[in-house]
RNA sequence: CGGGGCGUAGCGCAGCUUGGUAGCGCGCUGCCUUUGGGAGGCAGAGGCCGCGGGUUCAAAUCCCGCCGCCCCGACCA
């Protein structure tokens, strides 16, 4: 490729919109142009990039046995009515209607159609295992795209869905994928992490995420010093003490403070009543009220630690569960900031964190507005109904395999798989017959990986102040020819010279035979990011030398010119 | 959804406070000089100053509404 004929034009300084490195590196190295928030064009740089990492994804996804297909990005809604995510999903996914006043949607994911499509295919047994994958443009009206491909609303994605006969079919082709996704993101030249997570909107059990290690990136993960355990914070699982006991650990009635309220005027924080009452958070009961489908949920934890909406949402699970808004306190009879767990009715489900297991006397709300109680015990004052593990897990927290010690690590969510069981089978009736006779609902897996995403994250992990410093593997192209000045006819002769015979070769090599001074040239090349520069100039053919060097390294070196393309070929072969 | 900020040439910005008919840098076109890390000179092209109302003799500037974009937050009592 000629650069002048590249449709690229490189910016010199970057739109007042990006400010994370991957997105201002994309635009001003002319990979990518914003359209609209969250939705961009993928100029020929960006689109031959985004094809090599297709390549690899659909060169793994095959060699695990997964068969490529493409489905509607237009969906009907009566699937996702019958799953309840038409709902769950709600604004999220972007919704239409037709002339006809049908509702459809922009697939966000695709359960939801290659689950009813497998069942109207197969309907046995013996058609079974099978995996199905597509990549695909995926539109998901996030609440705040941002951060350029790293959370779009349109992006390219690769998903495929396993179905099974069994839960031990479903492990195994689970395990396929998680070997496949591993040889993925290393041929992708990522620096990340698997961890256990939350499945989310998706629903289902186990399931992990492939995390790319960054400094901006939007998920935090615990991960242990000492063993291979790692999790995203919705996941990490707390210790604590007596978890997994049905019961608390009991309070002998003689070390009982009696229930006494206190005045607490305006202090509705645990910081605050902790300061005035001179008592430790620790000693102080946190209870937070949600919503889980119209009913009231109670959630009690010590007032140091801080609870997992999403550990709540999958305790109450089915029922959506949301934390009360200001409205919901009034109307429901509470009080924000002195709310407490005692005299609460039959009808309000009372959950406790493990933290609360080991605790009394405790300091909490009164139920009315500027006053606290102390002397709170289970059994005698409140009631609690479940124990789970409901708090939001931290650095220096115990890992729960282990025993060693919790770190915290920041990164992007790069793929995330899911053993989902019958989530989606059952709801939408997607049944095989088995062996013995009987019909059994599909076992399902499904396995995502966001392509756009890989592109931003490995932006993010290969850069430096100069520009991009790709792994030759999804480098959109591998050599650049740059002769630095276009006046001289041996200048130009012998860098066209090099070009062709790196092209005869079958490298992946641009010219840069634009009339442009030396600097401009060389900074756009270390810009874009070419793992490997071969700069021909004026001294270069006095001394029969050309210039050659590494871009993630910066090593320089020099060749023959008769020799300069085989030289450049033999650093390609040594660049990561 | 809440809060904050911004919308002026392709990009980055100034001008707005105190209304008077639009400017700078980069980029772009032409010519000359220059030529190994984002050159210099000369001459140019390019703007419904986000959109719609209002105030005024006069609006990029003041007022109202809308739209778009960016950032922060999203409730831990």
């Amino acid at each position: 490729m000629r650069f002048s004929k590249l449709f690229a034009r490189t910016l010199r300084e970057a739109p007042a919109e990006a400010d994370v490195a991957s997105h201002v590196l994309l635009l001003r190295a002319a990979y990518i142009r914003k359209v609209a928030a969250g939705i961009y064009t993928l100029l020929p740089l960006g689109w031959r990039q985004m094809r090599k990492i297709e390549a690899i994804v659909r060169e793994e996804m095959d060699a695990a046995g997964a068969q490529e297909l493409r489905m509607p990005i237009v969906l009907p809604a009566e699937p996702w009515k019958e799953t309840g995510r038409w709902e769950t999903y709600g604004d999220l996914m972007f919704k239409v209607t037709d002339r006809h006043g049908r509702e459809l949607g922009l697939g966000p994911t695709h359960e939801e159609v290659v689950t009813p499509l497998v069942a109207g295919e197969f309907g046995s047994y013996r058609d079974l295992p099978v995996n199905l994958y597509q990549i695909e443009w995926k539109y998901r009206d996030e609440f705040r795209p941002r951060f350029g491909l790293l959370r779009g609303r349109e992006f390219l994605m690769k998903d495929a869905y396993s179905f099974d006969r069994d839960d031990d079919g479903m492990r195994a082709s689970y395990d396929v994928m998680m070997d496949a996704y591993r040889r993925i993101h290393d041929r992708s030249g990522l620096e990340y992490r698997v961890v256990e997570a939350d499945p989310g909107q998706i629903g289902g059990g186990i399931n992990h995420e492939f995390i790319a290690v960054a400094g901006v990136g939007e998920d935090w993960f615990l991960y242990c010093e000492t063993c291979d355990y790692a999790a995203d914070v919705e996941a990490a699982v707390v210790v604590a003490p007596g978890a997994g006991e049905p019961d608390p650990v009991p309070v002998d009635p003689s070390e009982m403070e009696p229930l006494q309220e206190v005045d607490t005027p305006g202090r509705s924080s645990i910081e605050a009543v902790s300061e005035f009452l001179g008592r430790p958070e620790t000693e102080m009961l946190k209870c937070m009220l949600y919503d889980a489908g119209g009913n009231t949920v109670a959630v009690l934890i010590r007032g140091d630690r801080e609870v997992n909406d999403e550990k709540v949402g999958r305790a109450m699970w089915p029922a959506p569960t949301r934390l009360f808004d200001d409205q919901d306190f009034p109307k429901r009879g509470f009080v924000k900031g002195f709310v407490g767990p005692q005299s609460m009715g039959e009808n309000v489900t009372v959950l406790a964190d493990h933290s609360v297991r080991e605790g009394r006397n405790w300091v909490t709300g009164a139920n009315r507005a500027d006053a606290h109680v102390t002397g709170a015990n289970v059994g005698r004052d409140f009631r609690v109904d479940r124990w789970e593990d409901l708090a939001q897990v931290r650095e220096g927290d115990p890992c729960p395999v282990d025993g060693g010690t919790l770190r915290q690590g920041r990164g992007i969510v790069a793929s995330h798989i899911y053993q989902l069981g019958t989530r989606y089978s059952e709801p939408l009736k997607a049944r095989f017959l088995d062996e013995d006779g009987q019909e059994r609902p599909y076992v399902m897996g499904c396995y995502g990986i966001g392509l756009t995403r890989i592109a931003a994250a490995a932006a993010e992990q290969h850069h430096d102040d100069a520009g991009l410093t790709w792994p030759k593997a999804i480098a959109p192209y591998h050599v650049v020819v740059v002769p630095t000045n276009m006046d001289q006819e041996p200048v130009v002769r012998e860098a066209e010279r090099i070009y062709r015979e790196l092209s005869g070769e079958g490298c992946e090599v641009v010219l840069d035979d634009r009339d442009e001074r030396a600097g401009v040239k060389l900074n756009d090349a270390d810009l874009i990011g070419y793992p490997v520069q071969v700069v021909i100039g004026k001294r270069g053919i006095e001394s029969g030398q050309a210039d050659l060097k590494l871009r993630a390294t910066g090593e320089r070196s020099q060749a023959p010119l008769a020799s300069a393309a085989q030289a450049a070929l033999d650093l390609l072969s040594r660049a990561l």
